[in-house]
DNA sequence: GTTTAAAAGCGACTATGTCGCATTACTAGG
DNA sequence: CCTAGTAATGCGACATAGTCGCTTTTAAAC
């Protein structure tokens, strides 16, 4: 199962790289120059996902958005950094904090999801 | 616009009670006795959630799951607290700890929902 | 150029959640 | 206790997000 170079993973990847912001199937959609199929678009994203190239992000509108991995390595934990979705311009932004929390002994953590809404600098 | 007392309020807030967890609509719809109407059963919940009585989370399955608002007053701020949700029993619960997070200056946080998934201490 | 398997297109499908409207049933006031 | 007003419910339809199976296309290795 080996990767190949498409032009439609070219175009979803530039227009996320573009924005610099988390993004929705359909805000990919209606920014891209080439017609692409939601499925198709869907099955890119998540690929970029488990090649750690992107990152998943369920925000409170139950819409997952996906965001470049910008120094998410092995190292740098899977993920674990808070999330600024703005109710105004409606994008979601990748905040700089980690998130730390403490957990009982005995849970096993694998993913964090970590969105704060409201309204951002630009918008205020 | 004052509330009424009826068998479906007393339902779902007993049936999210007993559970002791956040529940989702479809897990209420399965735990109760009496039958309900799905979009019934939403409109309580959320009435709920005006009324300060539950509030909502946003899962990493984009689904909504409603706890109760133990100890959530006005000066505990808006249900900060971490969640998590488990795998493999598929229950979402509340943990004590309160989120902290530190934000650019400009930015207006109006909702926390930060939701940790894995495996609980019952099935690890 | 051939081959082969990954990727894309298409359509159908599922699930979650919401909305409008007609009907039911709490509850307050007499 | 009865009645009126209105909150709450049931029902159906709808919107949207996301997935899946199948066929066709196409990247890339030989």
């Amino acid at each position: 199962m080996k990767r190949r170079n498409t032009p439609t993973k070219e175009a979803v990847l530039s227009v996320i790289t573009k924005s610099g912001q988390a993004m929705s199937q359909d805000a990919i959609e209606g920014e891209i120059s080439i017609d692409i199929n939601r499925a198709t678009i869907y099955r890119v994203l998540n690929r970029f996902c488990e090649d750690g190239v992107l990152h998943k992000v369920i925000a409170e509108d139950s819409k997952q958005y996906f965001a470049l991995c910008d120094g998410c390595d092995e190292t740098h934990q899977k993920h674990q950094h808070f999330h600024f979705k703005c109710t105004v311009c409606e994008t979601l932004e990748c905040l700089p904090n980690e998130v730390n929390y403490s957990i009982p002994s005995g849970y096993h953590v694998e993913h964090v999801n970590c969105v704060l809404t409201g309204v951002c600098k630009k918008c205020s």
